[in-house]
DNA sequence: TCTTGCAGTTAGCCATTGCTAACTCTGATA
DNA sequence: TATCAGAGTTAGCAATGGCTAACTGCAAGA
C-alpha cells in the first residue's frame, strides 16, 4: 500500500504521542500538528482503511503492526538525520526542522549512508 | 515571490537545457523533464507572470535575472548535494537521484554545512 | 432535566500540479 | 494553393491535502 508523505507525518506525530501519553486521540493529533480536525479526521480514515492506523469505541487511536513500523522508520530517520546534520555543523533547531522535510525524499541507501557516519 | 517545489524544477530545466543550448523552447522542457505540453505551458505562464522566465516573439525562453538566481541555487544544490552524497558512500545514481529530491527540502544552513565538508 | 461544551464527522471550497482532448497558428512541402 | 506537421494554448478532469461551516453524539454540570 503506497503511502504520501501527510501520511507518513501523521503516522509519526501518533507515534511520538503514544510514546509520551497512554492514549492518543484525533484531537491530539490536530493539536501536535497544527491541523484542523477534519483534515486529521480524513486522514485517519484513509489511514484506517490502508491498514495503518485502528480506533477503539472510545476513539483512541492505535498503528497497526505495519503503521508501527512504517511510523518507526520514518521517527528514525528523523532522530538519525537530526544527528548528522548536528555532526556537519547544523543547529540544532535546524538540524530537526531539516529533518522533518529531508526525512521523506532520501532512498534506504542515502539513509544508511548517513547512518554509518554517525556511528563513526 | 513565493515559488513551489515544481516551479524551482521547471528552473533548473531550463537552466540546465540553455547550457547546453542556445535556444530553449517549451517543447524541450517537455521533453526534459517527461511533462505534457499543457503542464509545461501552464507552468511557464506562472513562472513568467512571477517574473522568473521571459519569452521572445518565438517562444525561445530565458531567465530573468531572479530566474536565473533561483535556478543557479537550486542546480548548485543538485551539484553539491551529489558530491556530498557520493562522499558519504552513496551511488552515483542513487546520488543523483536523491540531491533531486532533497535540494528542495533544505535550508541555506544545512546546504552550507555540506558545501564545508565536501570541501575539506 | 436541560443545557453546554468537547470530540469527531460530513460537505464542500481552494490551490497545486499532473493529465487528455481539442483547438490555433505558422511555416514548409506537395 | 492546399495541406500537413510541429509548437503552443485553452478547457477541463483527477488526486492530494489543507481549510471552514455546520452537523451529530455524548457526558457532565446547573
Amino acid at each position: 500500500m503506497h503511502i504520501q508523505e501527510s501520511g507518513e507525518m501523521y503516522l509519526e506525530s501518533i507515534y511520538v504521542l503514544s510514546q509520551k501519553s497512554t492514549s492518543v486521540r484525533s484531537i491530539d493529533v490536530c493539536e501536535y500538528m497544527g491541523f484542523s480536525k477534519p483534515s486529521v479526521s480524513r486522514a485517519m480514515g484513509l489511514l484506517k482503511g490502508a491498514g495503518y492506523v485502528e480506533a477503539d469505541e472510545n476513539g483512541f487511536l492505535s498503528l497497526t503492526k505495519e503503521g508501527k513500523e512504517l511510523a518507526e522508520k520514518i521517527y528514525e530517520r528523523h532522530t538519525v538525520l537530526t544527528q548528522f546534520l548536528v555532526k556537519l555543523g547544523v543547529s540544532e533547531s535546524v538540524a530537526s526542522e531539516d529533518a522533518c522535510k529531508m526525512e521523506h525524499h532520501m532512498s534506504d541507501e542515502t539513509f544508511e549512508a548517513m547512518k554509518r557516519f554517525i556511528q563513526k
